[in-house]
DNA sequence: AATCAATTCATACTTTAGTATGAATGGTTT
DNA sequence: AAACCATTCATACTAAAGTATGAATTGATT
C-alpha cells in the first residue's frame, strides 16, 4: 500500500475525525456518567471493541490485495499438418535408384506393370525387372509390401 | 497469506505514529484551552490505539487472500498423428461387408491372398471371392487400386 | 415359411506378377 | 582401356492374382 495515495490520505483524514468525534462522544459520555465511577471497565472494554473493530475495518479497507498467483496452462494444440518429407537417406540406404522409385511411386498409385510400362514408354519386361531389383533390395516379395514399406519410409507418397 | 508482510507492517506503524501525533495534537489543544485533564482519557487513548492495532493485525492474520488469477497460456505442441477417423459413410455408400473390409485391410499391410485366408482361418477361394466382390464394389480392377481407394476414403488405416 | 444378404468353399480358367537369366547400351569411375 | 552401374529389353518360367460360375450354410427379415 502506498500511504501517499490520495484515497488513503482522504480515508485517513476521516478516520482522524471521526477518531475525533469518538473521542468527544467519549467525553460527553465521561461527563454525562461522571458519578458512575465503577463503570470504568466496561467502558475501557467498550472501547476496546470498538476501537478493535476499527482496526479491523482499515485493515481491510486499506490493505492491498494479496496476490496469490494461480497458473494456469492451457494447452494448445498446434496442428502441424502431416507434411510428405522425402526421405532420401532411406533411398540412399536401400540404394535404390531413380527409375526403381518412379516404378515404386506408380505402382503405389495402383497401376499395373502394363499400365506403368506405358506411362514411362518402356517395355513390361523392364517394368519388371526394375520391380524384382525393387523388391530384392528392400527385402519384400510383393509390390503391396514395397508400397507399404515405401509409405512408411516416406520415400514415395 | 503471508501474515503481515513487511510493508503492511510498516504502514501500520505509520498509521499508528500518526494517530499519536494526532492524539497528542488534541491532548496539546486540550491543555491549550485549559480544559481539565484526566489521565483516564489518555489511559482510553491508549486502549483504543493498542485495540486498534489489535484489530488491524487480526484483520491481516484472518482475512482471506484476494485471489488474483494470472492466466498464462502455455504451447504446447502436440504432435497430434493424423488420427485414423473411420468413414462409416463411405463404407455403407459401397456397400461393404465386414469381411471384404476386413480382407481390404489385411491386403493394404502387404499381405497375399494366401497369406490373408491363413490369418483369418479361410480356404484361398473365399479370400479371392471376397476380392473380386470388394473390387467390383470399389469398381477396381487391382488390389493396389483398392488400397490406395481405401486409404483415401479412409475405410482402412 | 420364404426370402435375402453375408459368408463360405470349390473348380476351372485367364491375366498379371514376379523370378531367372542373358544381353545390349551409355555414362562414370578407376 | 577396363570395370562398374544404371538402364533397357528379351525369353521362359513359376507363382500369385483375379474372374466366372455354382453351391451350401447361416442369421435376419418379410
Amino acid at each position: 500500500m502506498t500511504l501517499g495515495n490520495l484515497n488513503n490520505y482522504k480515508e485517513t483524514l476521516i478516520y482522524g475525525v471521526v477518531l475525533a468525534v469518538l473521542l468527544v462522544l467519549l467525553r460527553w459520555l465521561e461527563l454525562r456518567f461522571l458519578i458512575i465511577t465503577h463503570a470504568f471497565e466496561i467502558y475501557a472494554a467498550a472501547i476496546a471493541v470498538l476501537f478493535t473493530g476499527l482496526g479491523i475495518w482499515l485493515a481491510l479497507k486499506l490493505s492491498k490485495p494479496k496476490i496469490q498467483t494461480q497458473i494456469i496452462e492451457k494447452v494448445i494444440e498446434v496442428p502441424q499438418q502431416p507434411q510428405f518429407v522425402f526421405n532420401k537417406q532411406a533411398v540412399s540406404k536401400f540404394g535404390l535408384s531413380c527409375r526403381e522409385l518412379e516404378v515404386l511411386q506408380l505402382m503405389s498409385e495402383g497401376l499395373s506393370n502394363q499400365e506403368i510400362a506405358d506411362h514411362l514408354f518402356l517395355s513390361l519386361p523392364t517394368i519388371k525387372t526394375h520391380g524384382s531389383r525393387l523388391f530384392e533390395k528392400l527385402e519384400v516379395r510383393r509390390r503391396t509390401q514395397a508400397v507399404e514399406l515405401g509409405k512408411k519410409l516416406a520415400i514415395i507418397r
